[in-house]
DNA sequence: CCTCCGCATAGACATCTGTCAATATCGACC
DNA sequence: GGTCGATATTGACAGATGTCTATGCGGAGG
């Protein structure tokens, strides 16, 4: 199992100093859950839906993949901590954590400022 | 070869609306890039150095990683366009490039505000 | 209770990735 | 021009990754 990866919030930006290579590899898994275009696209699905949460069975539709490998991709995310799964009723849904991404924009945002 | 990958100052935040696939091949390339616990801690000794580069005789010692090993990660990045190359005199010196990364921060950015 | 539907898991397989040792390249300096 | 020092390239290899098919599981409705 992997770790939810909230302990990121502390890292001041890239061109700040150095980075550890503890936080280096705290943080890699993170972006290494957004750094496919699959999971880019369900991720921007998701947060871009109504609440920031969609259902499985629209997130099927949007990808010519089968349904294992978009359920293998939200696995992912959910264990990187950028998503949370909930059943309601018959079907699943997922919403997007803010926190991390916000987080990751910090850690990548002030290089050129 | 890989494409420099400027192509991305385009896009509106994640959260804003869905990724289309097209956008989403062109980034995820720039997001591995950086998905690595080496290659982040490059970048981040290159961007936090002065004048936001560094020499890769530095880097090398910096790791108790193979030189090339190193020349290799280093090599990602610049295919990426976060770094650019320039040999002075015997070394070899990397400087980050702030666009991709800005853009980055960009793109995950306003998820949750 | 049996079946169907939505989703997850397991297993298999090809490809990609990170690493190293060995070797090449390219200047500088003697 | 020969040698040496700094990087890059090549080839090999183990392990990670993305995809599929087949199967499992749990709840809803007949």
């Amino acid at each position: 199992m992997l770790e939810p990866a909230e302990a990121l919030a502390c890292c001041p930006p890239l061109a700040r100093e150095p980075m550890s290579a503890a936080a280096a590899e705290r943080i890699a898994p993170l972006l290494k859950a957004i750094a496919d275009p699959v999971r880019l696209r369900l991720l921007s699905l998701i947060a871009s839906h109504a609440d920031a949460e969609a259902c499985v069975c629209d997130l099927n539709d949007a990808f010519d993949l089968s349904q294992p490998t978009i359920s293998h991709h939200l696995k992912q995310l959910h264990a990187a901590g950028l998503l949370e799964r909930e059943k309601r009723g018959v079907w699943v849904y997922y919403r997007a954590v803010p926190g991390p991404l916000r987080d990751l924009a910090a850690l990548l945002g002030g290089v050129g400022a």
